[in-house]
DNA sequence: GCGCTAAACGGACTATTGTCCACTTAGGAG
DNA sequence: CTCCTAAGTGGACAATAGTCCGTTTAGCGC
């Protein structure tokens, strides 16, 4: 495994419903000038290609010629493509996160958390709409890679302490990841390519879905 | 793309309900003596290394060369490394549906939907613990090539009936997905090996993913 | 300024996937 | 039996990911 990829892991203490920073900090305070500088050569070298020619038609040796450094330096700043990938959306993830954290109902705090949930569905559809290539290589690293890290976490907990919310003393653990794996890069960009069907019409089925377990929560016909 | 992959392409028309046999049949009748011999070999020689060395410890020259035949050969048979597997799982494939179309209840037809589905879901957990690997390594390809394909077709066509049998008058198109996607190896093995979750208790969570479906459907609370 | 050291750098190198095409051969027609 | 051709074969080839390690340099203590 690399040595130090950019994950400057926070700690993700299971308990806090979410009012702490659980955002990931992704410049390293004790990084060194040019370090940084390359760091930041890259990134914009990366978004550039990444965008002229499409994510996966572009190589790590491209990316390292046009940013101006040598392939040990990509791959010891970003580990490897798909944490290059991670790194670009840093940025608009942070955003996100915040929105989900202090932003305005039903996205930010204030709402029912069916509403929440439906709203941070919708909202992540968006986003595959904008940088489904992006996100796709993102989460296209080792198996199993995606449901580490971060930022995979952050979201995680968001939906589990929702989810916990909206029926308490339900184990939900396994149902957040599937309730991710249904908005993943990979089954959407399939829709929305292959199958032809709208972020929309995506958005609505998702809520169905949340719906259906808003409903169980209330419905005695839930058997413990 | 690669000329001609092994899926010798089942129709697969929408509307009937399972009777059909869907079964993707693996050897085509019109194949060269020798292409058959050879496929045979390459199959063998894979299964040998993948279950010595480990699926993904063993490149596909490696087999090439322990099948004694040459690499054009291999990709020419099964297109890619998940094409291969495929192929390996095929057999037990075949297998499964035939149990699913033909079998005792609860998986096979005489039970309820809703304990079907339990029961499709308890069984693919089974075969993902069997075959964790070799389930990953066919569906680790081209992204969305997981979608595609006339194994994953049938799968999804087996819940989609079961779901609309469940909830008549409803889209299940995207939840089937979703349903699969919860049972997907790269997400069932990470929770098996990294969260360290026995298959148990993750065929309890899924049956009460089921359950709370199952549910919603009964309940009047739900809102059309 | 002057070294010193840990951090960072870069490009040669390895491993692997997947493609291509000139050659070989199975198996039916005559 | 012989010929013919489409299918099949195999290994050289190109492209790419990711590793390794000798060299360079930032930034600190003096």
């Amino acid at each position: 495994m690399t040595p130090d990829p950019e994950t400057p892991v926070v700690e993700l203490q299971g308990a806090g419903d979410e009012a702490a920073p659980l955002l990931p900090v992704s410049d390293d305070p004790c990084e060194r000038a040019d370090a940084a500088r390359n760091r930041k050569k890259i990134l914009v070298a990366a978004e550039r290609l990444f965008t002229e020619f499409g994510t996966d038609n572009v190589s790590m040796d491209a990316v390292a010629e046009a940013a101006g450094v040598g392939k040990g330096t990509l791959y010891r700043r970003f580990g490897d493509r798909s944490g290059l990938a991670r790194a670009i959306l840093d940025e608009h993830e942070r955003e996100f996160q915040e929105q989900l954290i202090r932003g305005e109902p039903p996205l930010g705090p204030g709402a029912s958390p069916g509403d929440r949930l439906v709203a941070y569905g919708r909202r992540r559809l968006e986003l595959t709409e904008r940088f489904g290539d992006l996100l796709l290589a993102a989460e296209s690293g080792a198996p199993g890679a995606r449901f580490q890290g971060p930022v995979y976490a952050t979201h995680r907990m968001h939906v589990l302490s929702l989810l916990k919310e909206m029926s308490p003393g339900v184990d939900h653990e396994y149902f957040a990841d599937v309730l991710l794996s249904a908005l993943s890069a990979e089954l959407v960009n399939f829709w929305r390519g292959d199958v032809g069907i709208g972020e929309a019409s995506l958005a609505k089925s998702f809520e169905d879905l949340i719906r259906v377990v808003e409903a169980s929560a209330a419905c005695p016909t839930d058997s413990p």
